[in-house]
Order: C-alpha cells, then sequence, then structure tokens
DNA sequence: GTGCACGCGATCGTATGCAATCGGTGCACC
DNA sequence: GGTGCACCGATTGCATACGATCGCGTGCAC
C-alpha cells in the first residue's frame, strides 16, 4: 500500500481512490481493521485526513465505523446484498438508456477496450486487474449516462457488489468470522463478472437497442445473485443472544 | 440556531440532524455561508467535529465544499434538479410498492397523521413546518419500504429537491446571486408539495394498489418538476468562461 | 482616473497533543 | 480449575495550534 514515494502530497480524493480502488479489486477483506494511523502511515499523512476519508466512505456503506472501535471494511449481510441488487437491477437499466442516448462510436470503443482488457487480466490470471475492469465496465457506462446522481449511486452499488460477493461469493476462502482477523489473501472469491455477459450487453449497445441492454444487464445481474449463497455462513452466525431473548434488535 | 443549553453534549449525528432539518425545511437557503467557526460557535463544538459533519453533508450534494473557500448551501443547476426528479420518478414506485407490502395499518395511520399535520400547519401559516411534514411524508414511506439504501438515496433526494424549489421554484424570492449574500428570509418559495396529492397517494396505499398509487406519484413529482422555471435565471448566470472559449468543463 | 501590486485579515487545511474508551491479560479469590 | 476484577496498552475522539491560501482593500505609479 505504501508504494509511492514522500514527494507527492497525496490529495485527499488519492488516498478515497486507492481505498476505493483497492475495496473494489479485492484487495482488502470485509472485515479488515483499518487502523487510523496505520493508514495514515502508509500514506504518509496524519490520521486527521485518514478519518475525514473514512467518513466519506462510511456515508457510502464500504466501511463500518464503531465508535471507540475504530473502522473495519464493511461486511454487507444478507439483507444487504440482496438490497444492493434490488437497486442495480432498478438503476442499471436506466443507465443503459442513457449511455445509448448520448454514447458516441468513441465510448463504444472504450466500452469494447474495457473488456478486451478484462479478458486479457483473467486469462493472465491477474485476478484484481480483473475484478478492476469488470466494475470498470459498469461504471463507465454509468459516467456517459447523463446523470451524476445515479453514477455515484452506481459506484457505491458496484463496490458493495464487490464486498458482497467476498463474504457471500461461490467461493469465498472464509466465513466472516474469521475474515474480522485475516487482513490478507492471496485469491479470496473467485471471478465476479463473466465476460462473456459484458459482451451481450455491448452488442445490445452497439446496436442502441435499450430493451436488449436492459435484458442483457438484468440477467447478468440475476446470474451474479444468484451465485451468493447465503445458508452456509448463516448458520455459523452466532445466533444472536438479543434475538433469543426477544429483545429489540 | 444556538437554542439549545451548553450542557447537551450534542453528538456528531445531532449536528448532521439539525443541519439536515434547517435545509430540508428550507430556513437554510442555497448558497449561505457555512463558516467553520460560526458554526462551532453556535453548536458549542469545535472546528474538528463540524467539519466532519460538512463533509458528510457534502457527499450527500446539500453543500458544497470549494478548497480554500469553505462551505455553502449547495445551489442545485437545472440540470441537477432535473437529475433529482429523475432519479426520484425512478424510485418511488418502488418505495410504494415496498411499503404496500410491509405496510401495517399503524403505518397508514402514521402517514394519515403526517397529511393531516402538514394541513393544518399550512394554514396557520407555520410554512417551516409544513415543508417539513411534506419531506417527512416522503421520508416516511422511504423509511418502511424495507430498503434501507433507496431509502438513504430519498433522504437526500428529498432534501435536495426543497433546494431546487428554493432556487428554481415558482416564487423564489431572488436570483442564486442575490441568495449568495443573503442569509434568511421570512419566506421564500411558496408552498411545495400539495396536500390533496398526497392525500390520492394516500389512498392508493390504503387499497393497497401499487399501480395506482405509483402513478398518483409521478403525477405529484411531475405537477412539482414543472413548477420549476429555469429560464429567468438561466440567462444572470455567468456565461462560463470555459465553455465560451471552447475549454473542456 | 485607472490599473496594478502589495499587504493584511479572514478562513481554511493539517498536524499534534491530551483525554476518554475499549479490549485483553494477569492475578487474586472463590 | 474456574470466575471475576483490576490494571494497562492500544486506539480513537476531540480540541487546539500553527501554517497556508485566498479575497479584498489600500496605496502608489502611470
Amino acid at each position: 500500500m505504501n508504494d509511492d514515494p514522500r514527494s507527492v502530497p497525496l490529495s485527499d480524493a488519492d488516498i478515497h481512490d486507492r481505498l476505493y480502488g483497492a475495496l473494489l479489486e479485492q484487495r482488502l477483506l470485509p472485515g479488515t481493521r483499518l487502523r487510523e494511523d496505520e493508514l495514515g502511515r502508509a500514506f504518509g499523512v496524519s490520521r486527521t485526513r485518514i478519518r475525514q476519508v473514512l467518513i466519506r466512505l462510511a456515508s457510502e456503506q464500504l466501511v463500518t465505523l464503531v465508535p471507540h472501535a475504530g473502522a473495519r471494511v464493511a461486511e454487507p449481510t444478507p439483507d444487504d446484498a440482496r438490497e444492493v441488487f434490488a437497486v442495480r437491477r432498478l438503476v442499471e437499466p436506466v443507465l443503459l438508456a442513457g449511455f445509448i442516448d448520448r454514447a458516441t462510436p468513441a465510448d463504444l470503443r472504450a466500452l469494447h477496450t474495457w473488456i478486451v482488457d478484462e479478458e486479457r487480466a483473467r486469462e493472465a490470471g491477474q485476478r484484481h486487474d480483473a475484478i478492476r475492469m469488470a466494475g470498470g465496465f459498469h461504471l463507465h457506462i454509468a459516467e456517459r449516462a447523463g446523470n451524476a446522481t445515479l453514477a455515484r449511486l452506481q459506484r457505491e452499488l458496484v463496490t458493495r457488489t464487490s464486498l458482497a460477493l467476498m463474504c457471500w461469493g461461490p467461493e469465498q476462502i472464509r466465513d466472516p468470522a474469521q475474515a474480522s482477523r485475516a487482513e490478507r489473501v492471496s485469491r479470496p472469491g473467485r471471478m465476479t463478472c463473466d465476460c462473456r455477459e459484458h459482451r451481450t450487453v455491448l452488442a445490445a449497445l452497439k446496436l442502441r437497442d435499450k430493451a436488449a441492454a436492459a435484458e442483457a444487464m438484468d440477467a447478468h445481474l440475476q446470474r451474479l445473485e444468484a451465485q451468493l449463497c447465503f445458508d452456509r455462513a448463516e448458520a455459523p452466525r452466532a445466533p444472536g443472544i438479543a434475538e433469543l431473548l426477544g429483545l429489540p434488535q
């Protein structure tokens, strides 16, 4: 993480994007503790600025901020995960329609490049890169859809999707209880987006066929959501003494 | 603003909600300067915490944070306003459907109470209260719709709607250039939501008729958006030197 | 009279310091 | 041997202090 010389002042947004990217790429696992001065030393800034970034990330539901207990990478609950997908399935068709309305040939080519890079990274076994590209595909569409509010929402949703897949995806290494302790592993989870589905969406975009694009995207999201597997880890979760006693929360 | 005794420590969320409420109620006008230590003195805390709240509000697009120039209440551009309405028209039907699915009779009665209070406040000429109730109607539905992500989005959107109406509503007192200076006025803008339309929505909710509720809400939003009037003030807006020179952004 | 440059005040950006709080460990006691 | 308590290190919460930057007013020169 501490890979840049200290000469660069490293703006506030830089730090945010850096952490953001690490979350999106699944380098930072859900539950990972984010100590303020540890991050401060890593980025070469003081806790003050780190804290500001953490507050922003918390408002995006990407980290959880527990008073006096610090920040952790968010661990989406099954309900959170379902919510994220519900909202994405609501938002993505609108983004696709907006993209189709205003996309230039250059935009389409850029999308194509994303997919090619994604496939190349995956074939090369560069998992983090592939995941970033896959997310980038969705984000690129969002940014060109002509609605900054939805684009911002989409940024949040894509990253939360990444977190959810780490927690509940088809091949996550550990269950949340263990994840809380572990810092990093080389390759948790599995490939998230299937490139071929991205290609299907892109084909519809090229034809400027909003309905087909929406349908392809919905199928894509539906398949992704179907990969989530809550049962196995919902059991090991502590039964929750409060609910056993019928107490609120 | 500084209306509470100093005995109360005043939590972080309190400050946020206080400012949030002032924005929603249209007490703080778009463009109003929000100086950190002024707010700090008003709330009896230091700039540190004020800044954290401002960062959160900025991430919700409710205030704009200009480096070295401080914070101001956001002044939605016409595009911003259109975006907000576009997203609301996307989101509200989903919220209504969710509400219908899980609303108890008590929820419906609570909604009814909101409307009655709103009408009462309006008839009593308590404009700020009426606006708060009108917003509360929408927020109450959102909170009971079973999707925290959408509820959070809706909170942002409702408040941004309030800001947009202050800027571009049917009877705003001044154009943004003047608004930047003025701190408060007795009654800017005009009534935003029409109670009767809320009643129409509520009637559909009681019948658990999702389509009718969505239709009524959409008509409500459409009428509200139609009240926006951009022409007169878009002219005084500075032509934007960058675009005159053909520069990016 | 106009234009530019300098300086000052106001305000923000960041770091550091201290107090408060939490989790864990070890010891004593049961 | 197990349980409970007290202490202590680690980490956050918050405020204050200092340095940086910007806007604005003043003064001088042209």
